[in-house]
DNA sequence: CAGTGGTCTAGACCACTGC
DNA sequence: CAGTGGTCTAGACCACTGG
């Protein structure tokens, strides 16, 4: 018998979609960490007296937005940035020749100011709020290939400093999930043609005035809530930024 | 009953799949056309000796890649480029000011050549084929805004024209539809950022060197057969490429 | 082998559309 | 009202994983 299958609020929400809200506030709650295994199917649809169709039909939807990844005679598991597949799931540029691209970070400064109205209105806080202001530089092969300047809310990022992100090998959002338990499950980006000023232009090694692709970004955790701020500049020289539209 | 739960092919094909591709044959064949309805649920089921369950399973599938379109009460249709809210599918740029972008076209040429390299491996024909390339220039509010050359293979568009192209009112893939009959489902793309050459610049009145945002697509239709590569050049000033990660 | 996700069915009932 | 897609169930069985 199922709990119930009309909700309080106005309109008809089904109750694999009540299934769904239910799902989503663990995996906040934190029951069921990036990596580990959430109870069968069958477990679910115990715990919550609905059937296993209707759990299959929750996680199908989670499993699709790549919140859960299921396993075929194994089980469903909580995505994580650390699976070999999944660290550098957010990252569209790539060689022209196909190759992997599995660049190295170089960090420049870490500052800690107060947030300018774009970061404020992307976070979705007040302006004025202290954040970080992390800049470095991504290296292919040894050559500097993307110039970054990523903004954080430091009240979600605690003591937060340059060797804390030195020593930790691996993507950023590897580090804000292991670290500090954020998980980024969805981003949106914007992209340009910008000149390089003279400063980017030295960091990238071209001349200033060459023409780089700007991908400004907001990511965002569970809830869709806004965790980051990026702005990257981009060598497209012998790379470029893919994408499917369907 | 059903027909047969495994496939002669060596690894398991499950059965909703196996209806999927009956579905799409039966799209390629033009047994239904774009804007049509498809039969009901229940006599595919009954068509293909499989429960609804199984049917739906087939259309989720399709309609998850805007192949197919449900609309409850009413039945499922096939997709159309004519449809109001997939007349601009693919179309990623806009206005940083959130405005809608509804393209104005201004045709320069048409010329009948032989496929180069590129266009013949992105199009999967034979170099020195005969394609149709096509320049034009994407208007918004008057002001020049993007610079598209478009290759087609001259045999999959018999008595292409210039005013052909020019008196027909839509976007290019409302023309491949509703004259060809060819639907475009899916598309990739590889963004670079460029400096305008003289002659690019001058149709988008802009200074020779001014960075742009190349656009290099191959667009496919039914069962990922590539009908159109494109490159377009694009001003980002003002507007942005707007694209989101999941 | 037991346990997991994956498929398929048959049937009941709900929500939405348009006549 | 009939007809459509949408939800939900209960149960059978299949495919895959690992001990």
């Amino acid at each position: 018998m199922p709990a119930a299958k009309h909700s309080a609020t106005p309109s008809y929400r089904p109750l694999y979609e009540q299934i769904r809200i239910l799902l989503t506030q663990s995996l906040v709650a934190g029951e069921w960490k990036p990596g580990e295994m959430i109870p069968s199917e069958l477990e679910l649809a115990a715990r919550y007296r609905v059937s296993q169709g209707t759990v299959r039909k929750a996680i199908d939807a989670l499993a699709s937005e790549h919140i859960l990844v299921r396993r075929q005679g194994k089980g469903t598991f909580v995505a994580s940035h650390t699976q070999p597949a999944y660290q550098y799931r957010f990252l569209r540029v790539m060689p022209d020749t196909g190759e992997k691209l599995h660049p190295q970070n170089l960090f420049l400064e870490l500052k800690k100011v107060k947030a300018g109205a774009e970061h404020a209105a992307s976070l979705k806080i007040k302006a004025t709020t202290p954040v970080h202001s992390i800049k470095r530089v991504l290296l292919f092969h040894d050559r500097p290939l993307i110039h970054d300047e990523i903004v954080l809310a430091a009240a979600q990022f605690p003591g937060l400093t340059l060797p804390k992100l030195e020593e930790f090998k691996g993507s950023m959002y590897m580090f804000y999930e292991t670290v500090y338990g954020l998980r980024m499950i969805r981003a949106e980006e914007r992209l340009r043609s910008v000149a390089a000023d003279a400063a980017t232009a030295a960091h990238l090694n071209v001349a200033p005035g060459a023409p780089l692709l700007c991908v400004d970004r907001i990511a965002f955790t569970y809830g869709d809530k806004p965790v980051e701020w990026r702005r990257g500049l981009c060598l497209t020289d012998g790379f470029s930024y893919y994408n499917e539209l369907s």
